[in-house]
DNA sequence: CACTATGACGCGAACCATTCGCATCTGCAA
DNA sequence: TTGCAGATGCGAATGGTTCGCGTCATAGTG
């Protein structure tokens, strides 16, 4: 019936961490763990109330920010000023950067890998060490490219 | 006394391009021309005011997103939701892409030729068309960076 | 198991960067 | 010189996020 969730092992890691546990966090927890998207804060709150949790936006920021610190959650910067949060359970998908378009809005995944070799320049050379993941590249998709 | 500036040479291009040349335009424009920094607009708007031009904020942000529409500049997202803008001419600086540390907000520039092979493969492989100097990459500086 | 204090919550107001509506003004082609 | 599409100035509105503050609950203590 319980095959061991995603939202188990991070509660489980919250308390761990010495964190309290409240009714929001493990809302919001519920929730990212429930979908594979990426949600703004605004849609996890959305979809908290809609499973009957009462979860106000600003609290919803306040637990997303303290799960980011925490590593529990990550989240990623959108051209346009918003942001997607997710869950980084070690079960999650493969870490991924995230490229926008600028004309559609459509996120694509972008394997981080493909990263490592710009990372690894920009480390060796300027000293910086990138977060491939915590900020969308952007461009044209596909369908918005020019031909 | 008065080498060919990068000034003249983008208020050249906006009538050509048949478009309308006013103060505020030629203000945005002579701004950018003066510094090597990437302005905020509202820092695009304090310096044309220092010069003696009146120039509202909504119209410097009218400005520089027609100038951006034209090539003439070029704007880069910062995580935290401002946008930095500097001019596009052929004189300026090399292209480069933007890493922003996301602990003291310096912004480093990184050489575009180091994110062509991941343009290259994220083009072929994923049909997606990269603008790696649009948004800026994130991370932590070199000071910032846990030893 | 009750008690308390530390820290989280809920709420609305505040904030910041950016955009919009609208009346007025102006660059520039005829 | 004139006409008008299009740009400006202004303030108000928007979207995303954070803050202040009084209230409430988690989790360690006795």
């Amino acid at each position: 019936m319980h095959p061991p969730t995603a939202r188990d092992e991070a509660l489980a890691a919250l308390r761990g961490m010495g964190e309290r546990v409240t009714a929001p966090r493990a809302a919001v927890i519920e929730v990212l763990a429930g979908t594979a998207e990426h949600l703004s804060a605004e849609e996890v709150a959305a979809s908290a109330r809609g499973r009957g949790h009462d979860l106000h936006l600003a609290t919803a920021y306040r637990a997303l920010k303290t799960l980011s610190s925490l590593g529990l959650v990550r989240h990623t910067h959108l051209p346009g000023g918003s942001t997607t949060y997710h869950l980084s359970t070690s079960a999650g998908p493969r870490a991924h950067a995230h490229a926008a378009c600028t004309s559609c809005g459509k996120v694509v995944d972008v394997p981080e890998e493909w990263l490592d070799d710009l990372v690894r320049r920009v480390r060796s050379e300027q000293g910086f060490e990138l977060a491939p993941h915590h900020a969308a590249l952007t461009g044209r998709c596909a369908d918005c490219r020019p031909a």
